[in-house]
DNA sequence: GCCGCTGAGTATCGAAAGGCAACTCAGCCG
DNA sequence: CGGCTGAGTTGCCTTTCGATACTCAGCGGC
């Protein structure tokens, strides 16, 4: 069965494209992972337009990867900031695979531009790939994606 | 000195995103490693307008992800496919990264849809996070993104 | 008590990107 | 010679994006 035969859009992969998968969601993901949570720091730091973020914030929190918080100033009226739920911080792997594949191919001369680290010991993070019996993956593994008991075939052809 | 200090775009998140960033290069991408090689076979599956699958592809043979290969079927006449080439087949990082976080967010009750294998032993594959030290990071790790080398300076600001 | 400031947005409008359908183009086959 | 097929390109329309301007709520100063 070739794999034209499943639906393309069961896949996990195009589903969680489809999320956070244009060119904003991800950096916004990046900076509320690096402690930014408020509306302008974002726009900022972004350059993004105010009015995509906030459709991209308000489909973060929809989708329950984001949460909206008041909190108070010294002194300054209640307003609201965004923080990272448990399913918006699983993301990090999105992010160092990003991460890992810009360092390898994007970076200049003068190395990668950021290094993450574990928050509790500081040291560098990275991800491997393994497979189940044990081998470790290079970083060109080659692999194939398999049927698996969630999958559908395609409508046409 | 805050996250919000260091240049957006210079973050190897950023860059990558620029070039794989949008709701069809990464589907092009898993096609092409799944044995997927031809315009109308990709047009097809994937369910995008050729004009754009037409950009998508120039934009990753430019990149050098992606190669145009002349091919010529029994008697037809010579045409082209695509197949990925190194760098490009190391963007399975990233695309089990999104596998991975659809499957746990995203999966109907049936299961993932999906299973990636090596291709070698037919093992299940899966990406761990571990840090230099030798912890493993569990699937919502907290880490931090600090300056590189290659750092800069937000221009505003 | 009014004024202006600030953070966090909405409104509006032109520009860019995406999608659909129709057209082109090259060569093989009957 | 005319049609078929794979691989695009062209034109047109719709949706999304981006920039600027406006709103809104409350606090602090005068």
């Amino acid at each position: 069965m070739p794999f034209t035969a499943y639906d393309s859009e069961t896949c996990s992969i195009a589903r969680t494209l489809a999320l956070v998968g244009d060119r904003w969601s991800l950096l916004v993901l990046r900076d509320l992972a690096n402690g930014v949570r408020r509306f302008d720091e974002l726009a900022g730091h972004l350059g993004v337009a105010r009015t995509v973020l906030s459709q991209r914030l308000a489909r973060l929190v929809d989708a329950g990867l984001v949460e909206r918080v008041a909190y108070r100033d010294n002194g300054a009226r209640e307003r609201h900031e965004y923080r990272l739920l448990g399913p918006g911080r699983e993301l990090a792997g999105i992010l160092l695979a990003f991460l890992a594949w810009g360092d390898r191919h994007l970076a200049g001369p003068d190395g990668p531009p950021a290094v993450p680290r574990h928050a509790d010991c500081g040291a560098p993070v990275r991800l491997v790939l393994t497979c189940d019996d044990g081998h470790e993956l290079g970083p060109r593994p080659r692999l194939r994606l398999e049927p698996g008991p969630g999958s559908r075939l395609a409508a046409t052809q």
